[in-house]
RNA sequence: GGCGACGUGGCCGAGUGGUUAGGCGCGGGUCUGCAAAACCCGUCACACCGGUUCGAUUCCGGUCGUCGCCUCCA
């Protein structure tokens, strides 16, 4: 039985799907503003791997990740960049995609935008305010949160003692100054869309009530994103939804942690970041992958590059003995374990720390001569469940081989290069010339390739 | 000020009322021509102060400290 913890619940609890074996995820993907860091790919890969695992166990799932195209800080981006919004939007949306591809992320079942959703928005607003809890004001219309009973049971605010007033700029329109915008009258040189209340753009929150209604239904099992979007972001959707519904928005709300540098919060307005790309292309995506998940999705998590290195080496481990071991039938007491950790509210670290406990076991009796094809396949199998395989490997560089192939009569730098050096370091072995052989060997090591010798020749790695 | 999370060994990071997390690093050993890899052994852990208990790192209370949200944010 899956249990999870659920924000609004504030407890772990046990995870009752809508319809039965069905599961309907909606993820809050990114305002596509920017490149993406780290801390995108976080919350990417917390809820990828919650996808794989009720996939993995059974489920019917449909996972929709949504990308917001229309933004205040998207329209200011394009403003500085020369270029229009839909440019920019369009160019990040890509560099996003290329990022989540690089870190093994499944594409969503449904990506919709923003902006292709206006209708459906509007229609949402306009029941908003049949209802009265929406009200137009010069162009604009607000969500009345003072008109909603509710408000505050996700993020446990009461609204009375918020201290939003504080920073309400003159010039708006509210009635209250916890009000928010649903729809924002446009502005000159903005993008706009007509509606019943003059040409405007959707505010910030409407847009994923709208499509996640319109692609899950009301009452939908799984809603995610990272903590910093409980409020008010989170907050507002649920009072949109139920607000023009009259019934429950969504079953269960996830969060993952945030990712931290130097022990601040990753974030492209303070600019303490560190750019996804450069991570993945240098080091690949599989080892911030493991580094990711080694962490529970919902702590806090520091990143750094020794932390990266040091996934590195243990990603290695992990490789080394899957090259040594032909996989079989998943041993099933290891995958009844992989199931139990990973039922208790998504415990990848401990699914890791099981991964590295099996890899032992199977090293060991591969030393003494056993066989380890159960061992090797519940080693696929959680490796296939944490998308380890999926994530990218580092591109490959050019090796800077120095004067060593020339010394042993050979030319280029290429691969095939490095595999005649190390034939020629066998034969240099078999004929007891060490000093040749440890030349070999030491002038690859200095071009950052490591050799290992074993029963069944020599094997040789980028290091 | 309000809401929430958390303080674990050299570092990262799980977990538990009394018994081995795991990874990386470090020390020793086996193997190896020497290494690397692999395996084995080891490496004074649970912020502080009270309380409950036969027994607390694990439960309760307090203190100190860190982080997130309260404004756009994964």
């Amino acid at each position: 039985m899956l249990r999870l913890y659920s924000t609004l619940h504030r407890a772990i609890v046990p995870f009752e799907p809508r319809d039965e074996g069905k599961v309907a995820i909606y993820v809050c993907g990114p305002t596509v503003q920017s490149e993406p860091h780290v801390g995108h790919g976080r919350s990417a890969i917390a809820f990828d791997v919650i996808r794989r695992y009720l996939m993995w166990s059974g489920h019917e799932v449909t996972y929709v990740r949504n990308v917001t195209d229309i933004e205040d800080k998207i329209i200011a981006a394009a403003a500085e960049a020369d270029e229009s919004v839909e440019v920019l939007a369009e160019r990040m949306a890509v560099r996003f995609a290329a990022g989540y591809e690089a870190l093994g992320v499944l594409p969503p079942d449904l990506e919709p935008k923003a902006t292709d959703h206006i209708p459906e928005i509007v229609d949402m607003i306009r029941s908003l305010i049949e209802r009265g809890l929406a009200y137009p004001s010069e162009g604009d219309v607000y969500f009345s949160v003072r008109a909603d009973e509710s408000y505050g049971k996700l993020s446990g605010r009461n609204p009375d003692e918020l201290r939003s007033g504080v920073r309400i700029e003159v010039e708006e329109a509210k009635h209250d100054p916890l009000d928010f915008a649903l729809w924002k009258a446009a502005r000159p040189g903005e993008p706009w869309w007509d509606s019943p209340w003059g040409p405007g753009r959707p505010g910030w929150h409407i847009e994923c009530s709208a499509m996640a209604a319109k692609y899950l239904g009301q009452d939908f099992d799984i809603h995610g994103g990272g903590t910093d979007l409980i409020f008010p972001h989170h907050e507002n959707e649920i009072a949109q939804s139920e607000g023009a519904t009259g019934t429950s928005f969504v079953r269960y709300w996830l969060h993952n942690g945030m990712v931290n540098l130097g022990g601040e919060k990753m974030a492209k307005s303070t600019g303490v970041l560190v750019d996804l790309a450069s991570i993945t292309q240098k080091h690949g995506g599989r080892a911030l992958r493991l580094l990711l998940l080694r962490a529970h999705y919902r702590s806090p998590i520091e990143y750094s590059d020794e932390l990266l290195a040091e996934s590195e080496d243990a990603l290695d481990r992990l490789q080394r003995f899957r090259e040594r071991a032909t996989p079989g039938e998943p041993d099933p007491e290891a995958i009844n374990r992989f199931r139990e950790v990973m039922e208790d509210d998504f415990g990848t670290p401990l699914a890791v720390s099981l991964l590295f406990d099996l890899v032992r076991d199977g090293n060991r009796q591969l030393d003494e001569g056993g066989d380890v094809e159960s061992i090797a396949g519940a080693v696929e199998t959680i490796v296939g469940v944490l998308g380890l395989d999926d994530a990218s490997l580092p591109v490959e560089e050019t090796l800077d081989l120095g004067d060593l192939p020339s010394r042993f009569g050979l030319e280029g730098d290429g691969h095939d290069v490095v595999d005649r050096l190390v034939e020629l370091r066998a034969v240099a072995r078999d004929e007891r010339r060490f000093d040749d052989a440890d030349a070999i060997r030491d002038g690859l090591e200095k071009a950052g390739v490591t050799l290992e010798d074993g029963p069944d020749g020599t094997r040789w790695l980028r290091k």
